[in-house]
DNA sequence: CGCTTAATTGATCAGGGTCAATCGTGGTGG
DNA sequence: CCACCACGATTGACCCTGATCAATTAAGCG
């Protein structure tokens, strides 16, 4: 778990501040793949920060086409909303441990303690930059713009920025990217042709150009 | 949306909250149309809340693509970004009255006053579930429901929920919905002809059959 | 009353979706 | 240990939505 909390350093260093307070206030959980952390129309009154694992926040429409809002990895903090009810649901990706915290209990907490409150107001920061430009990668790139976008930000999470291992699966990046699993296979394929990444397996890309990646979503 | 004030209540009344502590600690601004707020790699010391107009804060691609990542109306508070660093821009899409916050002043009032810690918090909230319905729409959404959202969540904003001013032009709808000027054009004019809107000037929009937008995004 | 800029409309094209077949891999049981 | 199975991923053929290119109309404004 330490290994894992390095991710991201000037993240993490600043989470020291808040995890000493913190931690005897959350409780640690165990998610298994695919299991449901919170659900649509669930109430507000618990946020979440990642151990390990990967986790995913999505929406559905009524017929079923699904948007992934977020992953969220180690370190990041996700399930705030306004309101009393929720309109996004979120699952594990894989094996996930997770600690939850009661928001009220939280606030009251922010209430003595400053840095608490700065650091909790910087996670939601964090959130809402995340989903800004997400909504950029959605509503302005072409795919294979949009696979380019989503490998660079993946290595960002990677110990090793030259091998990124996938937690999820294609339709879950293609739910994230606003495609189908056609269109994301085919662009990692294509940028395999070009000699851009290698694919050893379906989880695992090698970056052999990062370079011609960034061109892509310059 | 309990901490997010309706539309259409006097402005005194609807900011009183965040204004009481807040009136002194702020500047009133006017932005004439289409000037600039703030740019892309200015700092984040300042942030705004809006009094009258709309503004638009928006991101640019290479190529000069333009993703607006969102639209603030009166009430609505924005320019929250994490880091020293601007990723967005903003100007006005109108004339605009603005109040400017200088963060460091607000965070040392959120220090001592509890109230305002809350507000503030709940204004970033507001904008991060802005942020995430609007990827919702951008990521798995045709052209006629993109537009068909964006009527109805401006209609959210109108005084008069049949009759709708649009402030901005179809550039920007089409830039805010990852569509070009001609499929919005395409989708208002295919609305009109189905009895669903009517157009009496390109500004104006009267909604006739809201139930068969609300259809459409259902 | 032109001039300029925004919006609409039409014709064509291409990127990505859809449908369908095949491949690969990991897990299970004989 | 290997064969089979099931599911995910890849690939191909075709189609459709929305982009592009281009012309026309409408609306402000000096």
């Amino acid at each position: 778990m330490s290994a894992q909390m390095e991710i991201g350093t000037p993240v993490a260093a600043r989470m020291a501040s808040l995890d000493q307070p913190l931690r005897m206030a959350g409780t640690v959980i165990h998610v298994g793949e695919g299991r449901e952390i919170f659900a649509e129309g669930g109430d507000t009154h618990l946020f979440y920060k990642v151990i390990s694992g990967v986790v995913r926040v999505c929406r559905f429409l009524n017929d079923g086409r699904r948007q992934i809002e977020a992953f969220h990895v180690a370190g990041e903090v996700f399930g705030f909303e306004p309101g009393e009810a929720r309109s996004l649901s979120a699952e594990a990706v894989g094996d996930c441990s997770l600690v939850s915290y009661r928001r009220s209990h939280i606030e009251t907490l922010a209430q003595k303690d400053q840095a608490v409150a700065h650091q909790l107001f910087q996670y939601v920061l964090q959130n809402l930059a995340q989903a800004q430009g997400h909504a950029l990668v959605l509503g302005r790139r072409g795919a294979a713009e949009k696979v380019a976008a989503f490998l660079l930000g993946w290595a960002r999470h990677s110990l090793d920025k030259n091998v990124i291992h996938l937690a999820m699966t294609r339709q879950d990046i293609a739910d994230y990217l606003g495609l189908t699993i056609e269109s994301v296979s085919r662009s990692l394929s294509q940028f395999e042709r070009d000699g851009v990444i290698a694919l050893p397996n379906a989880r695992q890309v090698r970056m052999l150009n990062t370079d011609a990646l960034e061109d892509l979503v310059a």
